[in-house]
RNA sequence: CCGGGUGUGGCGCAGCCGGUAGCGCGCUUGACUGGGGGUCAAGAGGCCGCAGGUUCAAAUCCUGUCACUCGGACCA
């Protein structure tokens, strides 16, 4: 599988990761520096994937009832400090408007860093009756976070994303809406992103500020670390009551409701990017590729070719497919190299030999297979191979997920492999907090998830830290 | 926030015991080429991160500051 290396100008991941991942985003055009530490641009290529990722969601968000809003960039530190634990949880990282003008103002304004608090106002003036419910809200918006050290996508102090937001009078509604909206963001990362991920609960030490419950998906990316891909919080009746939300149910009593927040943010082009890139640049899954297909003429001042390449991107144009023609003068050799290190998932050569063949070739950046497709064929075969490499793509990080996750009986089990091997690491747990503490000391990782499909551990079970009886599962990692 | 490294044309870098900026790639124009980053020729392009200071003179020395990057802490 090992492949010649082709560009030069990025790092290799085995010998520098990090390094490798700002060489990609940089050299693939994906995001570009301002002037401002940790605010980026999301230059055409990085955020047309951000578009796809948006056009997929927000499709799905609206078969399921949600509708779009737009709440406002500021929130009055009043407003902010209403529930206890969440302004705990953010305080320490809000940016802060104190001046309109030369005006010094009264009360100084947080830039939003999460807008729990500003529909929780806006629903404690518009919310009434049972009638009234549920409220299945979303923004697309722009969030800040004053992070000490960023990274171009895994952490902006300006950040994109969507932000969910409901109410609901049944506390088993708001469940089910929780989970069911993690689902929808699983189903993305599998069917969109072709990433595979550890889908769970996070322990108390690491929901959500203000949450009840956190679900998550945990990937893995190629070396071997995690990233939280998306997040579905639970909050009960907590932030209502600090809001004093009510609404009259049948019965004519007055009911505090049950509130759900959920996001997914420019993170998960990180996420895409570490777990399917190689040593020539990112590979995009087909599916969210800003260019799926990229066309190649090869001696185009021959006759026909030209003409014979655009009706080809014609034709992959009418067949639905994300397709762009290179008529650059650049060399042949020259596209090839440039195609790979941006990720575009399939090139198609049409040079003189070919045309009069009848036939084009065909190459996937995931592996570098070739194919000859007949031109009468294209409209038909180009999508199946699309999905041909969605589904090559998807297995691969499958099995690299599943290869570098390990079981582990004890903490120095523990310690011991994810030394040697990184990855993650299950053991069986008690629920302590204390735990989780020791295990972050001795063997340098945290708890990501107590894993949905995996939570109860077998009968006798003992915790790895202290082996008090488990009560849980937890998949354990070095975190993003 | 702590520690290491780095800021010089679009990119990568040299110049740094002071004397007014250079190389490679890229870019522009033209010709020949064209199935894995082609060849030749002629050109264009620089507030040396920013702000002070020392000096007759600063990319070079001093101070401050901003940004990038790697590691750590913090964070989701």
């Amino acid at each position: 599988m090992a492949k010649e290396k082709k560009v030069e100008q990025i790092t290799d991941m085995e010998r520098d990761f990090a390094q490798w991942y700002t060489d990609v985003v940089t050299r693939a055009e994906l995001i570009g520096y301002s002037g401002v530490k940790g605010f980026f641009i999301l230059r055409p290529y990085g955020y047309a994937i951000w578009e796809n990722i948006q056009a997929y969601l927000d499709g799905k968000f609206k078969e399921l009832g949600h509708e779009n809003v737009s709440m406002p960039l500021l929130i009055p530190e009043s407003l902010l400090q209403k529930e206890k634990d969440h302004v705990a949880g953010f305080a320490p990282e809000c940016a802060w408007v104190t001046f309109g003008g030369a005006e010094e103002l009264e009360e100084r304004l947080c830039i939003r860093p999460t807008s729990e608090t500003l529909f929780c106002d806006h629903w404690s003036d518009t919310v009434q009756s049972h009638r009234d419910l549920p409220k299945l809200y979303n923004q697309w918006c722009s969030v800040l976070r004053w992070e000490k050290s960023t990274r171009p996508f895994l952490r902006h102090r300006e950040f994109l994303w969507q932000e969910g937001h409901t109410l609901h009078a049944a506390a088993d509604e708001a469940i089910q809406e929780t989970e069911q909206m993690l689902e929808v963001y699983a189903e993305c990362y599998e069917n969109l992103l072709a990433m595979p991920f550890i889908k769970g609960r996070k322990t108390d030490s690491d929901k959500f500020a203000g949450a009840e419950r956190t679900y998550t998906c945990e990937c893995m990316m190629r070396d071997g670390k995690a990233l939280q891909a998306c997040t579905s919080h639970y909050f009960g009746d907590g932030f209502a009551r600090a809001f004093e939300i009510t609404y009259q149910d049948k019965e004519g009593k007055l009911a505090y409701p049950h509130q759900t927040s959920w996001g997914l943010s420019t993170r998960s082009i990180a996420g895409l990017i570490m777990t399917h890139g190689d040593n020539n640049g990112p590979v995009m899954p087909p599916r969210v590729a800003p260019i799926q297909v990229v066309v190649i003429p090869v001696a185009s001042h021959k006759p026909g070719v030209s003409e014979a390449a655009r009706a080809l991107l014609n034709t992959l144009k009418a067949a639905g497919i994300r397709a762009k023609i290179d008529e650059s003068d650049n060399s042949p050799g020259w596209k090839f190299a440039e195609y790979e290190m941006r990720g575009v998932p399939l090139r198609v050569e049409l040079g003189p030999r070919d045309i009069e063949m009848g036939k084009c070739v065909a190459v996937r950046r995931v592996d570098g297979a070739k194919e000859e497709i007949a031109i009468a064929d294209i409209a038909i075969r180009v999508p199946e191979i699309l999905d041909e490499i969605h589904y090559a793509m998807f297995e691969k990080a499958a099995r690299y997920l599943s290869a570098n996750t390990h079981s582990a009986a004890t903490i120095e089990d523990a310690q011991a492999i994810y030394s040697a091997r990184g990855g993650f690491i299950k053991t069986a747990w008690c629920g302590e907090e204390a735990c989780e503490d020791k295990m972050k000391e001795i063997a340098s990782i945290s708890s990501r998830c107590i894993p949905f499909d995996d939570a109860v551990p077998e009968r006798g079970a003992v915790c790895a830290v202290c082996g008090k009886p488990a009560v849980n599962n937890v998949i354990w990692g070095a975190a993003y």
